[in-house]
DNA sequence: CCCAGTTTTCAGTAAGTACTGAAAATACAA
DNA sequence: TTGTATTTTCAGTACTTACTGAAAACTGGG
């Protein structure tokens, strides 16, 4: 692999701090970004080279990434060694990660804050702690049931509804008047 | 300060842990957990007697916690000390990590790949890699213009839309048929 | 089966972060 | 102003996480 651009070399330097900000380092930041960048697929060593990192490194990273769905093993014929590459759809990444945060962090809280919620409080203070747990519990729920639905809606529609933002007000205020869709859930 | 109830408890080191899958660390999130389930303002020698963290500790937690205005300052009269609270309104909460993260994440990214894209691509790989960086950019940017348009709305209109969920595609559909609301951006 | 190429694991170490106590700074009452 | 209550800072240390090289474990061809 070439030495990388300038170009490549500041994404995948700038995804290498981000990535330390959320919970994933900085290395596999670096690894992903360069993935993405990449126009065909690469294995493990252009990556220990490119980013100068052992290669059990790399190796650890590509673990992390695949745990998260974000890389995609491929194979080239009459080569035994392993690529990776990522979907170049930016959409197609914000799903993935979205999915994988919501198993990994907001449904463990979802749970906590039920069982928390099961309890008879013996207390004010528990009472009060209760009812505020209730209210985050029921904004989580409310929004990810939210991002379900919309995760199902088709790309375009989804766009379109983006790019409208908040004229969508005067479009459900129409409704109201109207009466063309009524109810709740599905 | 009373020694925390189970309920409490379990609250707070939840969100310790996550916190420490996000930038905050352990024990900022135990700190905000515990002023957010409190009934009342807590001032500093409070949490660091019920979560047993050195005074010094706290206080730079709390200073965390007040730059990323997660918490309000308060004073008691007749007490020297600093109180501090927490909105409960999950929403309100919501929305400011949301500005934070903004402020500190997706800004600096997307000034990032406009530098990026600036550039005259010189080879091949580079034109590909700036043909990912702007379908990352302009996801990014139809985001966050629809999250700040939809931040304006008010809190009824955006919890009847989310309760509706992918029922807008009918409300979309239709309206294309009538032509009620025609037009991109504001 | 054995061998060469490749990936994974893991103990040890380096690097980075968090935490503490003591000292300094600040804030206010008298 | 001085004294006292309170908060902040910071150097040092403890703890955690990341990274490496070497060895082990795979994998597929012959």
């Amino acid at each position: 692999m070439t030495p990388l651009s300038p170009l490549v070399k500041s994404f995948v330097s700038h995804f290498g701090e981000m990535g330390s900000r959320w919970g994933i380092n900085r290395t596999v930041g670096q690894i992903y970004a360069l993935i993405f960048v990449s126009p065909a697929p690469v294995n493990a060593d252009d990556i220990a080279e490119a980013l100068e990192f052992s290669r059990s490194n790399v190796s650890m990273g590509l673990k992390e990434l695949q745990a998260w769905r974000l890389v995609r093993l491929k194979h080239q014929t009459g080569d035994r060694r392993e690529y990776f590459d990522a979907p170049s759809d930016a959409w197609e990444i914000f799903r993935t990660l979205a999915e994988e945060r919501r198993r990994r962090e907001i449904e463990p809280t979802l749970s906590m804050l039920r069982n928390a919620l099961l309890e008879q409080p013996t207390t004010e203070e528990d009472r009060i702690a209760q009812e505020r747990m209730k209210s985050m519990h029921d904004l989580i729920e409310l929004m990810t049931t939210w991002f379900d639905d919309v995760q199902r809606m088709d790309q375009k529609t989804l766009a379109q509804l983006m790019k409208m933002g908040s004229k969508v007000q005067r479009l459900l205020e129409f409704t109201g008047k109207v009466g063309v869709i009524k109810g709740g859930k599905a």
